[in-house]
RNA sequence: GGGCGAAUAGCUCAGCCGGAAGAGCACCGGUCUUACACGCCGGGGGUCACAGGUUCGAACCCUGUUUCGCCCA
């Protein structure tokens, strides 16, 4: 899979241009857009109204002032306390609530709003005051908070905007002079000052509480109100609330679908008029007459001499706003496929397959494209949302340049590598969990990507001779050979079926330890043998490691692109017909690996006799450089059969002389003894060495028999017996048996070292 | 205030339909064995946050508690 760089597009690019007006005026001619004088978010940095989703909430210490109104007519104040008391200059009322028994002498009467010399109502209202809170009295500013704005409405308030749009006090009426032109928080220190001065500061409380910032420029949103332009979302969502109950679109991981519900349940009209000057203009022309409210809604302009239908002036001025840029980003499975025209390309692509994106633009977009692809293609826009898991620094934070906290992609290529880099977000990225950088895992990783670099190296120098393409039939293939391609079936299969289901970082794990573990550790050590022998075993040895190889390179592609496909171009000349590039070359599923499964087990009991010989001479400190005698005991004659064929590989890999191969050996002076389950194994370490050896098998005699007694309590358990699965409790009565002879094989031995 | 998620080895994290716990790094011992010391061979290390419950059996399911993170008001 790969880019198609042809249906490269912006949103701004004329043709989405010409969407998102079309979508524009549909919405409107439905009644599902309109214009309305509501409360909004401001920022006065960038000096427009944001949608409630660009508003992030956060935590800030500041402090509650308690400011004595004095009441008129009487020598009472009345306190309230505030969180912005510079705002009281926009005060159009204090509230209490109805039933409060300390102010139900106050009903009816008014206070003097200090600094300003205006007298306002107290009003009574059961649903803004919460009696408890505070003073139990509150201001209420209709023209700066979002609550109040609600309480004036019910109460037909005065609103008083005293704010410019760059947050500053503006000169009007409500604001003394003194104050005109004041920035919100010199206002704010002057006010209280003069408060203070005035004796009607009662005191100052420290406070924490939530404020809305600006998401982009990080200032303190500013609720005024204004005309804007909504969308009207309700009757959208739902059946995109729909789409998704019903199946027609899945998210991965499926636990998002919930937070999809959450907010699709709840949602409220959305602001799409911006005051930038950058984004689609709104299709909205004004009628100029004086004291015409006439209006042209349409894709084009008015056409000259268009009559405005209320008083039929011809001078138009379009809507300076221009649109939330989410808007036309909503439209992009469509809009990019040539919408509205009905093309060919619309016809085949939509509804799209999978969208991948992060959790954290849900709302912003995808619920969006939900919305908008229902409601204009009458069809979900994808089948599948994967969302991926996000980066976040070493401590879980989401990284921010604010912050500073940011982890610069480029530098950690520069150190480490892009394939390295990509291979360990790839294993990190859990389905639902995100990503902490770990440094030290990026640094684990380039070192697999060196490994994987130095076995094809190896492989290379061993292809002398060989003509290539590489095949498998026709060769006498070795027990390794084919313990290797039935290892490799397995694991393609494994990584294809994990890719399919979303599971990329167990796939990328799968192939790390299949190369490594499998591939490099063991399948190359033991053809090292063959590439020496020469002859079929080598041509045999040859073609699997090449075989192998275009397998391991193709399917580790996506992980790790440049370094297989560097490794994967030397390899092309020995492959037969092949695309240009990995990049084109199909994915490999393990399908096309014969599989020998006997072959497998058998070579499985070869490598864990050599395990245990390794085992044995690490433990009792022998150094490699020390070549042993070893005599082998196998508890069968189809082991015995397999280790003679195997006889050098074992001598090879355990570093050992092969002394006998004997189902009736017996332990030789001055041996170890590496008790296994296909074999055992006596390994020549000397007398010197025998005390060591008895204290280790003790240790292993004492953890083989503690493990027969769990598995045996449980096989003791009538409950486990009749109910388990049957596959269950046989692998129980395997495991029980095959301990009870390393355990008796244990015993014998170490009664021997003893006697 | 509401919702979602997390808590597993020293660190960063996996762990599928419930069958007795895994990786990478770090650590310890041995080793420059003719691809790789960025390596090889071996090893130690876990009361799966806590308390109950369901079950023959729980890291996994249920309830509650604690701590942390995120989203929404």
């Amino acid at each position: 899979m790969s880019v198609d760089w042809d249906r490269e597009r912006f949103t701004l690019d004329e043709g989405l241009s010409r969407a998102v007006r079309a979508v524009f005026v549909q919405l409107y001619r439905e009644g599902l857009i309109y214009r309305a004088q509501r409360m909004v978010n401001w920022s006065p940095a960038i000096r427009t109204v944001l949608s409630d989703l660009e508003v992030e909430e956060r935590e800030v210490k500041s402090h509650m002032w308690h400011i004595a109104y004095p009441v008129v007519g009487t020598d009472e104040r009345l306190v309230v306390a505030t969180t912005r008391p510079e705002t009281l200059l926009g005060d159009s009322a204090v509230a209490i609530h109805p039933e409060d028994p300390r102010y139900a002498h106050l009903h009816g009467r008014e206070v003097e709003l200090p600094l300003t010399g205006r007298r306002i109502p107290i009003i009574l209202d059961a649903v803004a005051v919460d009696p408890r809170f505070g003073t139990g009295a509150l201001k209420i500013t209709p023209g700066h908070d979002f609550s109040d704005f609600d309480t004036g409405r019910r109460h037909g308030l005065p609103v008083i905007s005293i704010l410019t749009e760059d947050a500053h006090l503006a000169a009007i009426d409500a604001v003394p002079p003194k104050y005109r032109g004041l920035e919100r928080y010199a206002a704010r220190e002057a006010v209280v000052k003069d408060l203070e001065e005035a004796g009607l500061l009662v005191r100052i409380e420290d406070h924490k509480h939530v404020v809305g910032h600006c998401q982009r420029s990080g200032v303190v949103v500013e609720p005024t109100v204004s005309l804007q332009w909504y969308v009207r979302m309700k009757p959208l969502a739902d059946p995109a609330i729909a789409a998704v109950r019903d199946g027609r679109t899945a998210f991965i991981p499926a636990a998002w679908e919930k937070t999809y519900f959450n907010w699709m349940e709840s949602i409220r009209d959305w602001c799409i008029s911006r005051q930038l000057w950058w984004g689609h203009q709104i299709p909205v022309w004004y009628c100029a007459a004086r004291g015409c409210d006439g209006m042209h809604v349409d894709v084009d302009p008015p056409a000259a001499g268009h009559a405005c239908p209320k008083c039929g002036g011809t001078a138009w001025k379009q809507d300076e706003d221009v649109l939330d840029t989410w808007f036309s980003s909503g439209l992009w499975p469509f809009s990019t496929l040539g919408w509205p025209d009905r093309t060919q390309a619309l016809a085949t692509f939509y509804p799209t397959t999978v969208m991948e994106t992060g959790f954290d633009i849900i709302f912003f977009w995808v619920a969006r494209m939900m919305m908008m692809g229902i409601h204009f293609m009458d069809d979900v826009p994808f089948k599948t949302v994967f969302l991926h898991a996000m980066v976040r620094d070493e401590h879980g934070k989401k990284m921010s340049k604010t912050k500073g906290n940011v982890i610069d992609p480029l530098e950690l290529v520069e150190e480490h590598g892009a394939d390295a880099l990509r291979f360990t977000l790839v294993t990190m990225a859990a389905q639902g969990r995100d990503v902490k950088l770990s440094v030290d895992r990026v640094k684990g990783y380039r070192e697999f990507v060196n490994k994987l670099w130095n076995a094809s190296r190896y492989g290379f120098m061993n292809l002398d001779g060989f003509e290539g393409p590489a095949r498998l039939d026709g060769l006498d293939l070795s027990p390794a050979d084919k313990w290797l391609l039935t290892r490799l079936h397995d694991a393609l299969g494994a990584t294809h079926r994990a890719i399919e289901e979303y599971r990329f970082n167990e796939a990328a794990l799968e192939l790390y330890q299949f190369t490594w573990r499998r591939f490099c550790d063991w399948y190359l050590e033991l053809a090292k043998g063959a590439m020496q022998e020469g002859g079929e075993r080598r041509r045999a040895a040859q073609n699997v490691v090449v075989f192998a190889l275009d397998r391991i390179l193709r399917a580790l592609h996506p992980f790790m692109p440049y370094v297989t496909e560097e490794i994967w171009q030397k390899l092309r000349p020995m492959l037969g017909d092949t695309p240009d590039s990995i990049v084109v070359a199909p994915y490999p599923t393990g399908a096309d690996v014969p599989t020998f499964p006997d072959e497998a087990a058998a070579m499985d009991a070869v490598l864990e006799v050599i395990g245990g010989i390794r085992g044995v001479r690490s433990q009792l400190v022998i150094p490699p450089g020390e070549v042993v005698d070893v005599t082998l005991r196998p508890h069968s004659a189809e082991t015995a059969a397999r280790l003679r064929a195997h006889a050098d590989d074992v001598s090879r890999l355990g570093r050992v002389t092969i002394a006998a191969i004997d189902e009736a050996a017996t332990r030789p002076a001055g041996a170890a003894i590496a008790v296994g389950t296909v074999a055992d194994a006596y390994v020549a370490v000397g007398e010197e060495r025998l005390a060591t050896e008895v204290r280790r098998l003790r240790k292993e005699h004492e953890k083989a028999s503690k493990d027969l007694d769990q598995v045996n309590r449980k096989l003791a358990n009538e409950g486990f017996l009749a109910k388990a699965k049957e596959e269950v409790v046989e692998a129980e009565r395997e495991k029980a048996e095959e301990l009870a002879a390393s355990l008796a094989r244990l015993g014998e031995a170490l009664r021997a070292l003893e006697a």
